[in-house]
DNA sequence: AAAGCTCGCAACCGCTTTTAT
DNA sequence: AATAAAAGCGGTTGCGAGCTT
């Protein structure tokens, strides 16, 4: 279709806002809100375009905005949720309290993309060139498949987030709407359900069902992702399930899946970050890697701990979204 | 001291998606 | 359903500050 540039006008400033600029702005959006962004430059008395200073009030001006230097523990997160989701700093920003896409985009590009390279590690797929060794033994194909699974599946969720945040809406509005007395909040009740269920029609008690997953909690069980189909070793992306189990419960057949989520990040983000303790349990990690033995030497057992501690660091950052959509599968 | 270089970040660009009419 | 506007998003650019030579 196409669209004219909203800033063609000549006479429209560019570049970098000044003080005068940002209170003008900021002024008149706590008196009117800023309604439409392509009306309230004129009306608050800037040479600017709406766009320009819907990103200005976005990235920057916001009360809700953190800013300054990024601490030890959004690092980490970073570097998970990039491991797991990419490049959507949309989507990774969710996770990180009044932080903006923007910020961590630029925060990634700049500091951490380079200490990934100087250690050798590739920031897209976040693996060290000496997983490349591993390769010809399959278990780093499929350790990137998984992740890829991993990657399509959370990418899924999101999707699904989205979609069930506007029918939380609905679904609230229409109670309220039905019943004006005071009652139990949907929006909430579905996130704090540990079961994501779909709207069921002619049951007051509405639940949110996930199409292709289903997770469930309890304090004296692990988390675990698996295959819901029995025998498939490697997870298809419509078949997702996870599930709790204890660790007694864990099964050869289990194992085989989880082995595969052989994460080649593990250990990673510790030795990104310093941490001593880590990095030599890193170091013994690669070393083990380059011999290409990890998978061969180490107990099934202990391998699906390491991937499981990794993965659930991953997922626990994905579920404790502080936003009001998240937190269920 | 000054020229050149590097780095970090705010802002822009252009494309896609969502929303309103 | 079609269209346009608004918003969202990720990649890229430009500029100022600090560092090096």
């Amino acid at each position: 279709m196409g669209r004219s540039p909203c800033c063609d006008k000549a006479g429209l400033k560019k570049g970098p806002w000044t003080p005068e600029e940002d209170q003008k702005l900021l002024a008149y959006i706590e008196e009117h809100g800023h309604g439409s962004w392509r009306s309230l430059p004129e009306e608050a008395g800037l040479q600017r375009c709406g766009k320009s200073c819907r990103l200005r009030w976005t990235n920057y001006l916001r009360p809700d905005i953190k800013r300054g230097k990024f601490t030890v523990q959004e690092e980490q997160t970073i570097i998970q949720l990039h491991a797991l989701l990419g490049n959507r700093w949309s989507a990774i920003a969710t996770h990180l309290a009044k932080r903006t896409d923007n910020e961590i985009k630029n925060y990634w590009n700049t500091h951490l993309k380079k200490r990934l390279v100087k250690m050798g590690i590739d920031p897209v797929t976040h693996k060290h060139k000496n997983e490349t060794l591993m390769s010809s033994t399959g278990q780093s194909k499929s350790a990137a498949a998984t992740l890829s699974h991993m990657a399509q599946w959370e990418s899924a969720r999101l999707e699904a987030e989205a979609r069930l945040a506007r029918e939380s809406k609905l679904l609230h509005l229409q109670h309220y709407q039905n019943k004006k007395a005071a009652a139990p909040n949907h929006c909430l009740a579905h996130k704090a359900s540990a079961n994501w269920t779909k709207p069921n029609k002619g049951n007051g008690d509405q639940q949110l069902e996930s199409p292709t997953s289903t997770v469930t909690f309890s304090e004296n069980h692990h988390l675990m992702i698996m295959p819901s189909g029995e025998n498939n070793n490697v997870p298809n992306m419509n078949e997702f399930a996870v599930t709790s189990s204890t660790s007694s419960d864990v099964k050869d057949s289990d194992h085989d899946w989880m082995r595969q989520i052989n994460c080649p990040t593990e250990g990673l983000t510790s030795l990104l970050l310093g941490d001593s303790a880590d990095r030599s349990l890193s170091t013994v990690k690669n070393d083990e890697a380059e011999a290409g033995a990890v998978a061969v030497n180490e107990s099934e057992y202990s391998y699906y701990e390491d991937n499981k501690n990794y993965w659930n660091s991953i997922l626990n950052l994905v579920d404790s979204s502080p936003s009001d959509s998240s937190t269920m599968f």
